[in-house]
RNA sequence: GCCGCUGUAGCUCAGUGGUAGAGCGCACCCUUGGUAAGGGUGAGGCCGAGAGUUCAAUUCUCUCCAGCGGCACCA
């Protein structure tokens, strides 16, 4: 007699064993018509599977997250059955849910085209139509991996063969074809609907390993309703509109060309937000107790192999031999040999901590001298593999807001704590109010003692919960030599962007031999904190660019004002106008040009200028200007004075403003 | 690096086995117009690079390069 206990605490008794189907029914006819799965004691099961005994049930619907899980799931079951039904040479693996949709990963000697989806959609559809049911059974593994064998499914037997060997193999039918799964499902593929679209293909390698063989991916979206997957579409659109890449080029900050891949070349615009927001980590790192150092671009391999990274990252460093090209005899450019065991090599400096030991190395560092936090907007170079290049986001040379905090192990907590509310403060100075830390702890490759690492640990830990830091662990994620914080921020649109760092390090000091003189008069090793608050000044700008649309704050817009004039006869004025805003310290230009106002103020807009001053014969002779902010249809008229003072005050940094 | 797609004017993109087109932008002229496109004229292209097939290749084939989307990578 299971008793079963709805979501509003109502309970209801059943004679006998009873399926997900009969209670939805049991509550209301709509209910039942609804009814997707029933979900079980927190586990979502499938609609037509018997509750033996007491639980807290819940029936699942499209309207819950768990039944659009179940949709898309079923959606990637459909995917593989029309492509079986028209690719019978296809192998089938595996076919998850992700967020938006899902994807199935098949094998196939001839690629899929995008071409091949107007037919694979048709078939889907068809079988949608067909309201074919779907039949649980729980088979034996041993036989059904021969059957999946059998038919050529290597990569589905192969799986099988790979199940925890306590667990119940399901296979699923859904009319004709089975497929192997661990269920749940939808009771049938008309419950999955026609809210969904096959949308882009790529390799991928079977168990993402890139030594395996590579299977088609074909990705697709499903949606509860028709208009839940054309307010995707559209986001997707409204995603596309912020890309940094177009706005970049509209905006005119920023180009990449093939002679310098994966490099950014900086247009006046670009660099000058670039130089606002340097200016502004500057000032923080200052008020916070750094010095900002510079230090070589190209050091020796010697360095880099004292350091550890010659052996390990080598194959992401730029090396030069130091020998003179011979561009002359036609021959090899440089003497056999320059590259060989005893050349001189110089790598081009993918970090700045080798760099940044070396002069706390300088002179005798005493126990006096620490904490020493040595900043520097370090430009570093990686080389990157082609295919992880994007945009201003992964790039080969970027600059790092980088820092390392030279301290005593019992300065570790302290040091944390005060970079935690420097970088909090940063974010939120940004415009980031949604920022999650993660603590990444002990990887099972690692270097040194359990009780090091619970030192490690506990030290990063402890400094959270002082600061009355919420953060999630991430068991495994942390480096060889010790654990590290990450900050990720969401930006406007939901994406979660990986900025801050921060990383223990006793290693480095060790190897490059630092050292400081105690209170006891003895030698000893300090922890450096390797860490970054933005991380790339090229990715972090290339985030507020997309995060803000290209509507940046004022402070960091590289142009703040146009003056745009009615007609001609306002030249002067306009001219008298951008040199009093100019004097008032803001970024002002002029549009003088023989066009009409209506023209320029799409233009400015549409280059995202922040504020269209516009000027006539009226503002000439009331010595006034009209203020037009972007996104705004609205004009206010102000004295030159006026308009200077409000725009500097608003065009004030965040650390300087008064209020 | 791997898989797929793409590469035509500054930008967005049509197009063709007989060496090219649009819109926007740009230049010049007319227009002096009050808040998201006034009109006219004109310049601008080794159709990504190399090889092959062909009487003939921007078009078909191959190789390379780059971009895009994933995968793998991200100290």
């Amino acid at each position: 007699m299971p008793v079963l206990t709805l979501p509003d605490g109502a309970k209801r008794e059943f004679e006998g064993p009873v399926t997900g189907a009969d209670l939805a029914s049991d509550i209301s006819k709509s209910l039942a018509k609804r009814a997707l799965a029933v979900k079980v004691d927190g586990h979502v099961r499938d609609l037509h599977r018997e509750i033996e005994k007491d639980a807290a049930v819940a029936v699942v619907t499209a309207q819950d997250e768990d039944g659009l899980e179940l949709i898309r799931h079923d959606a990637a079951h459909l995917l593989a059955q029309a492509v079986k039904k028209l690719y019978p040479e296809t192998q089938v693996t595996i076919g998850p849910v992700i967020e938006d949709g899902f994807y199935y990963d098949f094998f196939r000697e001839t690629p899929f085209t995008p071409s091949d989806f107007e037919r694979i959609e048709e078939e889907m559809h068809r079988l949608v139509d067909a309201d074919l049911k779907t039949r649980r059974e729980v088979v034996d593994r041993d036989e059904v991996a021969k059957r999946f064998e059998a038919q050529g499914e290597h990569y589905k037997a192969e799986i099988i063969r790979d199940l925890p060997k306590d667990e119940d193999v399901t296979v699923y039918h859904h009319g004709e074809w089975y497929d192997l799964c661990r269920g749940p499902h939808l009771p049938s593929t008309k419950d999955i609907g026609h809210a969904f679209k096959l949308m882009k293909l790529a390799g991928s390698y079977w168990r993402g390993d890139h030594r395996n063989a590579v299977l088609q991916r074909v990705y697709g979206t499903a949606w509860a309703s028709e208009k839940d997957l054309k307010g995707y579409l559209h986001r997707l659109e409204e995603a596309e509109k912020r890309d940094h890449r177009k706005l970049g080029r509209e905006m005119d900050l920023f180009h990449l060309q093939e002679e310098a891949q994966g490099s950014v070349f900086w247009h006046p615009k670009g660099y000058e937000m670039w130089l606002s927001l340097e200016a502004y980590v500057r000032r923080r790192l200052g008020e916070d107790g750094y010095r900002e150092v510079k230090t070589p671009q190209l050091l020796d391999q010697k360095l880099w192999q004292a350091s550890g990274h010659w052996g390990k990252y080598a194959q992401n460093m730029f090396v030069v031999p130091d020998a003179v090209p011979d561009t002359e005899s036609g021959g090899p450019l440089f003497p056999e040999g320059a590259f060989g065991e005893d050349a001189k090599l110089l790598a081009i400096k993918p970090m700045n901590c080798p760099a940044h030991v070396q002069i706390f190395r300088q002179g005798t560092k005493s126990y006096r001298d620490l904490p020493l936090r040595l900043a520097e907007f370090g430009c570093c170079h990686r080389n990157e593999p082609t295919g992880a290049l994007h945009g201003i986001m992964r790039v080969r040379q970027f600059t790092q807001d980088d820092a390392h905090i030279f301290c005593r192990w019992d300065q570790i907590e302290a040091e944390t704590i005060r970079f935690c509310a420097l970088a909090s403060s940063v974010y939120k100075d940004l415009g980031f109010e949604d920022v999650r830390i993660a603590l990444a702890t002990r990887p099972e490759q690692r270097i040194g003692t359990d009780e090091e690492w619970d030192r490690m640990e506990a030290a990063l830990a402890r400094a959270l919960d002082a600061a009355g830091l919420d953060y999630d662990e991430l068991p495994g994620e942390g480096a060889f030599y010790a654990p590290k914080l990450e900050y990720h921020l969401r930006d406007a649109i939901g994406r979660s962007w990986q900025c801050g760092t921060l990383q223990l390090d006793p290693l480095l000091p060790e190897r490059l031999d630092a050292a400081y003189v105690d209170e006891d008069g003895a030698r000893k090793r300090p922890v450096m904190l390797h860490r970054a608050i933005l991380g790339s000044m090229e990715r972090f700008l290339g985030i507020l660019i997309e995060d803000s649309a290209g509507r940046l704050p004022l402070w960091l817009s590289p142009v703040q004002v146009v003056v745009a004039t009615i007609t001609t006869d306002a030249n002067p004025y306009a001219e008298k106008v951008a040199a009093e805003l100019r004097a008032a310290g803001l970024r002002v230009e002029t549009d003088l040009r023989n066009e009409k106002v209506g023209y320029k103020v799409r233009e400015h807009s549409a280059a995202k200028v922040p504020v269209i001053a516009v000027v006539g014969g009226r503002e000439a002779e009331e010595g006034t200007l009209a203020l037009r902010r972007l996104g705004s249809k609205e004009s206010e008229t102000l004295s030159i004075e006026d308009a200077g003072k409000r725009l500097s005050g608003e065009a004030t940094p965040p650390d300087l403003r008064g209020d």
